[in-house]
Order: C-alpha cells, then structure tokens, then sequence
DNA sequence: TATTAAATATGATATAAATCATATTTATAG
DNA sequence: CTATAAATATGATTTATATCATATTTAATA
C-alpha cells in the first residue's frame, strides 16, 4: 500500500487550496500543515481507500478525478459522487469515526495528499472556519445526494441520463473545445452512476447521439446542443 | 403564520434533550437557550416549513413526527427523510444560508421548538462540542442518503418496500404490543418514501400480509416475521 | 505485433411495475 | 348522522427497461 511521494511543495504553495476548504486558513496555518500530510501518486485505476478500511487521515485531491463508488446488492458497483482536484474525499468515516463505508478510486492519474486525522482534528477544533468550511461541503454533498433520491425515484433512464450528462459538464467542464465533457468514464460508469444498465446506457447515448444532442467520440462526449439536453432532463426552474 | 405557543419549560428541563444534539450543552447553555426560542403546536398535516421559504432558526421536535418531503417533477410528493422527537430539522438550509429545498410537514400533533438563528450561530461558534454533534447528526442524514441512492439505484419495489418498513421501524420502535411500528402513514405516504406508485405499495403490503410477513389493522402495520422480511429486503451483513 | 480481454453496440425477449379503470371501505366535514 | 371526499383495494393493460444473446470494436498485455 506504499505510494512513491512525488513532490512536497508546502500546502500554502499549493495551486488548488483556493478552490478547497483549506481557504480559510491563514498562511502560516498551511505551512504547519505541510508537515503533517503526504502526497501520493496513483495510476487511473487505483483505490485511494476502500470499503470497511479505518480513515487515517482526509484526502485532498491535488491533480486528478476521483469516484466514490459503494457495492451494492449483487456486488453491482453504485456511484455516489465524482470529485475534482480540490476536493476533500474520505471525511465522513473520518468525522463520524466509523469504517468508509464506501470506496475512493482514481478515474484517471492523480496526485492525491493525506492529511494527517490527529493534526486535521486539531486545526478543526482551533478554527471555525474550517470547521464551517468543512460543514458547508457536507451541507452541499446532502443536497446533492438528496436531489439524486428525488431523480432516481421519480424519473425515467432517459430523463436520468440526461441529467447526468449535465452534471458531469458541471463537475468537470468542458475541455479547451468548450464542449467536449472533461472527464473520461466507461459506459459501465455512467450506468453506475445513473442507476441503469450498461446496455441501456449505451442505447441512450446512441440516441442522444442521432438527436444530434451530444456527439461521441470514443469514450469522449460532447454537448451539442445543452438547451434539449436540460429539456430531456426536464429540470425544474 | 402564528403558532399558540403552549408552553415554555426550559430547554434544561426539556424531556428530549437526552437524545437531542443539546446533549453536550450545559445547563446553564440550556437555560439561556429557553429565552431564545419559541414553542409551538402543531396539528397532524400542517407544515413545520415549506420549500423555498427563508429558514428563521433551527427546529427541534419536542413531541410528534414529521416528514421531510420535496415536490419532484410532475409535482410528485419525495420523502426524503422522517423526524421524531429529539430530533433538529432544517439545519441544511439554516447553516448554508440558503432557502428550504424542502418542506417539514408533521404526520401527527406535534409541538416543536424553533430556536433563534443568530442564537443558534452563536452557540455552535462558542461550544466546538455542539457543533461536533451537528456534524454528526449530518453524517448520519449523509450516510443513510446514499444507502437510500444505493437502494433506489439496485433494488426492485419488492426489497425496497420490505427495507422500508424496517426504517420505519428502526426510526420510530413499536408500540407497547412489540410489533406494530409506531408511526401512522398512507399507503402514498409510503409509497412516496419508496419510490413507487401508491397501487403498488397497496399491493406488495397486502402480498406480505398474506405471507405473514406483517399484520395490517387500518393503517397500523405490524411485523410478525422480521426475519422474513430481512431476507426480503435482501440487507447486506 | 499477436493474442486475449474488455468495452461498445444492437437485436430479441421477458418482466417488473406503472398506468388506467372501477369498486369498496374509511375518514372528514357540514 | 348524512353527504362527500379520500384512502384502500384489485383487476386489466401497457410500457419501460432489464436481461439474454451475439457481433464488433477497442484496449491491454505478453
């Protein structure tokens, strides 16, 4: 389980802390924590921390994405969240003190820190704003995960597949074409996602493909045309 | 909008305050606590607070139940959560400063505590320990989110009907006869937690009673075979 | 580069569950 | 206590979507 750390520029140098609930910390508050965290290295692929594992420590994501799948029933594989470098990962087990009960794996090559569980409860217990920083990511994962229960209960695979198509534009953006989705999953993850089959993941693809609504280029998707795409989400407003 | 405020005990004689995140306040908290919030009564189908309102202060349950539901998208009822005394509801709006994305309506005569908002802020910045326990009460609003997302996403009506009844059961214990879940809920009530039509809920309640698996008296359900309806509900271990 | 495995694609079929329809029972309100 | 509405119950029908099957393409590995 040993990763090859690859480079320890101090956590107040580090390019994505704007975006992460670290913020909030003062400089020097940054350079302590240095100290207490490493950065590891993972291939795509890899388990940052998996199922039932005790949380040593919280993950914060420097380059790369991330998926938090859970096993579902028949060892079906359920994603719960996608999450981009800046992100924190792992803090649920972590706060409440219990086992993860879901697993980190990178969905492409990724530099991964971990900051030490003793050091980050201290910081937490010594500065509010952290702690309410910390408080506002739950608050925005709840939501989330609650929007999720509303879609899956009450709309239909293709209404859902739309839907998510939007939300990978939101959790990753487009690529420099502005258009082109900025992450690459398999169809099998998309449907995990979702909550539908794989082969019916790829119908619906295929379809939205005809209706001119996204282009597919491999694994790589497109949004051509997003105001019929949030159509055949049927969003509210 | 006005509420008969009933009575005012103080929160440091508060009955529920044992199972309530006000655990870990002191008395002298509670007391002062007492001057900056107002209880009130309400009778079975009214709302507590309602989806895009403006959170004032932080709910606390003294007696009764609750939902918490969201209007989906053909106007469609989801439960997203269900509420008993002791418990805090609509912190997610609260401490993100957003409005309501879903509406608390009780299930039965309840009187509920609405503690002040800037009162509540105040506290949670002075006592690490409240707001430690606020963490974990959204931890665990968390975790069962996504065991709900897993089950909507990978079980049919079938399981998550049987799963839900031993929620229900789980959330709210039984009645003095040690078998009829003590909460009392429409078959669309039900069916709008599970994810399904009212029909089928009607129809798979009436399978398990003729199965044995419960009891059905009016709206009262009780379980006869929970290990039954364990194995029905196809529960991991 | 050859070989094997994995991912994508698409058709055919089965089936779970929604929808529609209509009684019947139970609440609610005048 | 009666009238009216809501909730429960069940049957018939439809439909969305999973499953099974098999081909093709793409990626991984030796």
């Amino acid at each position: 389980m040993k990763k090859p750390i690859l480079f320890d520029t101090g956590c107040n140098h580090c390019n994505v802390r704007i975006q992460s609930v670290f913020n909030v910390l003062e400089d020097q508050q940054l350079t302590d924590m240095s100290m207490y965290k490493s950065c590891s290295v993972y291939k795509k692929g890899q388990y940052v921390f998996s199922e039932n594992a005790l949380p040593t420590g919280l993950f914060c994501i420097n380059t790369g994405k991330i998926k938090i799948t859970t096993t579902g029933f028949d060892g079906k594989e359920q994603i719960l969240r996608l999450a981009n470098s800046g992100e924190i990962v792992g803090y649920l087990a972590l706060i409440s003190n219990e086992r993860y009960s879901s697993s980190a794996v990178t969905i492409e090559d990724a530099s991964i820190c971990l900051i030490d569980k003793n050091y980050f409860f201290n910081t937490l217990a010594t500065s509010p704003k952290l702690m309410f920083e910390v408080v506002k990511k739950m608050s925005r994962d709840l939501r989330e995960a609650e929007d999720h229960i509303v879609s899956l209960s009450q709309k239909n695979v293709r209404e859902r597949m739309a839907e998510a198509l939007l939300f990978l534009k939101a959790t990753y953006g487009f690529e420099a074409d502005n258009q082109t989705i900025n992450v690459t999953l398999t169809r099998e993850e998309i449907a995990d996602y979702v909550g539908t089959s794989t082969e019916s993941c790829i119908r619906l693809l295929s379809e939205f493909n005809q209706c001119k609504m996204i282009a597919l280029n491999g694994k790589k998707i497109s949004i051509i045309n997003i105001a019929e795409l949030i159509q055949t989400a049927n969003i509210e407003d």
